[in-house]
DNA sequence: GCTCAATTCAAACGAACGTTTGAATTTATC
DNA sequence: GATAAATTCAAACGTTCGTTTGAATTGAGC
């Protein structure tokens, strides 16, 4: 575990700031067929060796260019999850700035979450509506990193919205807020996948 | 495989009709163990010997009275699936001999459905709502054992009530009928877990 | 008490897993 | 074209898994 943080990593590792969507370099292979075969079969029943021989690369590629399986999982739903995130916060600014000082109406917060995630549905011929089941898959899976990271990547758009909501609805205390905002999340996945 | 089949196997699995329900023989222990691992966990990540070390038994004894961890995994969704079903298509029947020929309401269809898996969910002080969640996650589970045995499992009751709300709903196509129904197991499954 | 089947047990099996290694190969920089 | 870094590769590592084995233990029937 410490010996993997000091060894040897890719280039693209090294720089936050992510260079080349190329569909057909290593990162790009492993990430399209790890991402069909772990909505698939899920993510203990998807072995290394069954992504890196249906991406055409190396078994040991997955470990150099994303460290282990667990950080693969994340990077796939990272790819996706997390232009939609940004997505979704964006078009709430854009509602709150044309509302000019006002109180937005539920209507668009909602619609502020929906859309980005069904423009994924529908954007992508074949990978969109397969993430989506995969993000499905990954909200009623039991193993904890999971939890952990879903709840990490989701953290900062969940405060944003749930601010939203509470200037929209000041009558509701915020703890049903926020349970009411997870609950919308968790219906929405399950409704796409 | 074959020969896991030609092997020995204890005289409880030789009789159709189960003797002892007593929890605390070998075989219960092993299935309350196994069934709030499995909940816990899910059926990849939870390991036999993690199973059988908090049961109190040893290793092999899964494999002596179950045959293998698949049918460990079936015997503990039977367990309680199987009464809950047997439940189901005798309430059924009991509203249709009630309403003496007259077509059932869809309420009473409904409730015949709901009543034995709230009273599940209610009965055991803790096993009950461990098990609905772990029947709630073996709807999603990827693992196709899982899903054909419990297509297998549901298949006469599903049957059963498709004909009765084809008496009560003469109106709607047979195919959009069983989809309903099929959406209505899996939203009270997802709800209760 | 003996017998034989049922059950439990410690130990090992082979397979598959995620990961690591060190050399070979490709790619970029001068 | 030489040098050095980045990447790919075949092979192996150690671990864990489900399963099997054969002997030890238990329990009922005579």
């Amino acid at each position: 575990m410490t010996a993997a943080l000091i060894q040897r990593l890719p280039r693209s590792a090294m720089h936050p700031a992510e260079k080349s969507p190329d569909p057909t370099d290593t990162k790009s292979k492993i990430l399209d067929a790890a991402e069909e075969l772990f909505m698939e079969h899920g993510f203990e029943a998807t072995s290394l060796r069954l992504i890196t021989t249906a991406a055409g690369v190396n078994l040991a590629a997955v470990n150099y260019h994303f460290g282990s399986k667990e950080e693969l999982f994340q990077a796939v739903l990272t790819r996706r999850l997390d232009p939609m995130n940004q997505d979704r916060m964006q078009l709430l600014s854009a509602y709150e700035i044309a509302a000019t000082g006002k109180a937005l109406s539920c209507e668009k917060i909602l619609a502020a979450m929906f859309i980005p995630a069904l423009k994924l549905a529908r954007d992508h011929e074949q990978g969109g509506k397969n993430f989506l089941r995969l993000l499905g898959r990954a909200y009623a899976d039991p193993a904890p990193f999971i939890r952990e990271f879903l709840s990490s990547q989701y953290r900062e758009m969940i405060a944003r919205f749930r601010a939203a909501f509470s200037r929209a609805l000041p009558t509701i205390p915020r703890e049903e807020l926020s349970w009411r905002l997870h609950f919308v999340m968790g219906a929405l996945s399950y409704t796409l996948a």
